[in-house]
DNA sequence: CGCTATTGCGTTATACTGTAACACAATATT
DNA sequence: AATATTGTGTTACAGTATAACGCAATAGCG
């Protein structure tokens, strides 16, 4: 068995690499289905499951939506900014920061295994440029 | 008009303030119930919503669930440390990591407004002790 | 004081997000 | 070939959240 389903984890990172920005579970059925008409919302989960335990995909919490991993040569927990206005999504890594992170928490005894850091604001383009990007 | 509902916030913060953890809104309703059955979901969003922008209830994007905030004196945005063993939050204060991570995520121009910091592991109780807290 | 305008609360109804549980397909094992 | 095993695909449902409407409460005016 063990890889019936790569497929379709294949169709979803295929489709969130083609976004600018990240996609609800329910927006990526809706493409996909486009293809694959009978493709339901638990294959999706299961996907996106799998692939967010690699590392390729990342769940946007505060927006309960996903994003393709853009450099795939980190094991930390990335930084999400995410632009308000246009959507776009940056991914910055840095594990000094992390660290810091975990010596505040930690200083109550606190055991740190899993960081969310989800920036939100305006990108540059739509911070100068005005209009989205 | 203005402060009608500022009774459900109360009742909402009050409940809250009993909770060890986090509580989910659902969660948070069916405990609203008790005292007056015919509140209903919106309405405890609402609540929700005026505290959270007040600064007096966090919003754990990760859990989808609601806090009451512990220490009222901050502007800043906390940093949430989530165990995931017993459910307990903690929230501490860091400005300087703050920066530092607007430092970050502003190196393409990004222009950070709002900041979420979450972090899943252990308390310490759950940690050393062993059983949870 | 009563009438009307205004503002936002409470409710109903519904949309969106996520998952439990079962049925089945594919391979591994005998 | 028959059976055990493992995990996929589907159906059906549970949990999270909000749009939109109607009503209550007060404010302003005659």
């Amino acid at each position: 068995m063990q890889n019936r389903g790569r497929k379709t984890q294949a169709a979803v990172l295929s489709v969130l690499r083609r976004q600018r920005g990240a996609l609800s579970a329910y927006a990526l059925l809706d493409e996909l289905r486009r293809t694959k008409p009978t493709i339901s919302a638990p294959t999706i989960y299961r996907a996106l499951a799998a692939l967010i335990e690699r590392g390729q995909v990342h769940r946007l919490e505060s927006l309960s939506a996903f994003i393709a991993c853009k450099d795939s040569d980190h094991d930390h927990a990335s930084i999400l900014s995410i632009c308000d206005d246009c959507g776009a999504v940056e991914e910055s890594v840095a594990p000094d920061l992390l660290a810091e992170l975990s010596k505040v928490t930690g200083r109550s005894g606190f055991e740190a295994l899993r960081h969310v850091i989800e920036v939100h604001g305006r990108c540059a383009s739509c911070h100068d440029g005005e209009a989205p990007a």
